[in-house]
DNA sequence: CCCCAAAGGAAAATATCTTTCATCATGTGA
DNA sequence: TCACATGATGAAAGATATTTTCCTTTGGGG
């Protein structure tokens, strides 16, 4: 095995985690002209070097395995696997460290991958902003309110209305009665059947979207608990909300719309109120989340090219 | 020669660079239960396995060597030796920057705050998996399609559904003629007319949504260009795709539904692809962007008690 | 000019990785 | 329930990569 190697140079041989440049500088002058050789090109191009085999470096340095071998050892490793493996950690970490935050906006211009990294990086800051922004207490009163509540409706229209229905759905897999509307029309007419204890959530971004706060107006005014999920804390639709669930908003350019990160924002705290409603009434929900999962598995086809 | 393995999998292997934990997520599915061991070793020590040889890992896991490069393969690489050097650098990464991991999974008895920070820390590593674990090969090539295109249609049920609705909508602002379905009845009399020229696009977590496949599958075969965007890359949903868009899978839990992550995974590459339309069609989405912004003002009420 | 010692490389020996193939488990349909 | 098909699995053969051995070359003294 490759004990006794490894008992050799157990005295000195801390494997060298980064440093690899400067240990070569340090041993070159100990070095042999070919030896030199390959060294070099290992402290100048790791991720290069990592993807050569031993023969492939004796090539590119024009020397020989056995070469390659004996620089790996003076530099501390027992063989050339290892440096290998050693080259390959040193190339992520460079990799990695070259990450330049995204901050810049999207251009017409940009690479898809550009794009993509934009994007995923602009999204998580708004739910980081968010999280950090959201009001516990509100949020706690407003699952409090659903949890009890007799029957729910939810207004929402363009975006925010992909979001109301999420909410719907979600609620209505927990055993909740829950509705949303994006016509406006219906939803007031819905609106003047709520009484307390019912519940009625507008969800709109900017907080004055009329067909969204008509019907949360009703609501009010007839008594329902209302909940606002705006990003506009001040907007008008907060007159008719008894608690209101902020939503951030990050900056916005031609080729993202605001639309983008207030759908993330609002879903963020939808998801939020869904999680604390079935924590409240665990005993309900989680039966009836399992019962949802079976009805839905006979729908996909049986057997996947997958087991689950 | 390696080749003809490189080829089977030529379609979706980027060798994975950090991503490894989500793909084995994503991946696991469609494990077998061996495969699963072993990925599961390796997702779970990294820094441990890299040290390993094929042997040693089969040992350590209870199988055998040809199941470990199995594993290798199904992860993306052309065998274990670059498993491993996979392994080697990421172990690396780790090391330098640790890990701050709000990790533990949401409980019954959670503080509501908890939540909040549980949900928006999981949501942005979904994001993070998602722009990692992104092909943006054919990511490209589903945006230029869709820039050509001259209908296109969205098929998603359920959850998925609001997606497909949610880049239907964003598709037409910008001057494209698209359309969502969830009816799969419709979807399916929709999806006889397509022809070449024409994009759908199937939106399924699981990617063996009969109601999602069979629409995507006619649409196939009148010479639509298809794409499926789905977290199993492997799924049944993939035979009739053109180009596939891998969503990444989050743990999940019993108060955590999979549709949570999946979601916004989804909506993540969903936009994506707008916005690569958007730059790709910038002549003409540019008016149609600013165009719909003045015909949604109108319905925000005039004076909102708020200057922005 | 010859000899020696260090350096370097070719090729054998070994370890490691990959492939093949026979066996075994699992689920399917009669 | 049983025979069958299908796929999963590991043992071992086969292929590569790495390490070791040992011989050749090179460059300096004596």
């Amino acid at each position: 095995m490759t004990n006794d190697v490894k008992e050799i140079f157990a005295g000195e041989a801390p494997p060298a985690p980064a440093a690899l440049a400067a240990k070569v500088r340090t041993l070159a002058p100990s070095m042999t002209r070919s030896m030199q050789r390959v060294a070099e090109a290992v402290a100048g191009d790791p991720a290069g070097c990592a993807a050569l085999t031993v023969t492939g470096l004796a090539e590119l340095t024009g020397t020989s395995e056995a070469t390659v071998v004996r620089t790996a050892r003076l530099l501390g490793y027992p063989g050339y696997r290892d440096l290998r493996l050693a080259l390959a950690g040193l190339a992520a970490q460079q990799q990695s460290g070259r990450a330049p935050a995204v901050t810049a906006d999207i251009a017409v211009d940009d690479p898809i991958a550009d794009v993509v990294a934009k994007l995923a990086y602009d999204e998580q800051q708004t739910l980081a902003d968010t999280a950090a922004g959201l009001d516990t207490v509100q949020l706690g009163a407003a699952v409090t309110a659903l949890a009890a509540a007799r029957r729910v409706d939810i207004y929402g229209v363009g975006a925010s209305g992909l979001v109301a229905q999420d909410l719907a759905q979600k609620l209505l897999r927990i055993g909740l009665i829950a509705h949303s509307h994006s016509d406006p029309h219906l939803a007031v007419t819905n609106a003047v059947q709520l009484r307390a204890k019912d519940v009625a959530i507008a969800i709109t971004h900017s907080g004055s979207t009329g067909d969204v706060i008509e019907p949360l107006r009703v609501a009010f005014e007839h008594g329902a608990t209302t909940v606002a999920v705006t990003g506009r804390p001040g907007g008008p639709v907060t007159q008719y909300a008894d608690h209101i669930l902020t939503t951030s908003t990050a900056r916005e350019s031609e080729l993202r719309p605001a639309a983008m990160s207030s759908r993330t924002s609002q879903l963020l705290v939808v998801d939020c109120l869904f999680v604390g409603v079935a924590q409240r009434t665990y005993e309900k929900a989680a039966p009836a989340l399992s019962a949802s999962y079976e009805a839905l598995a006979h729908r996909h086809t049986p057997r996947g090219g997958g087991s689950r």
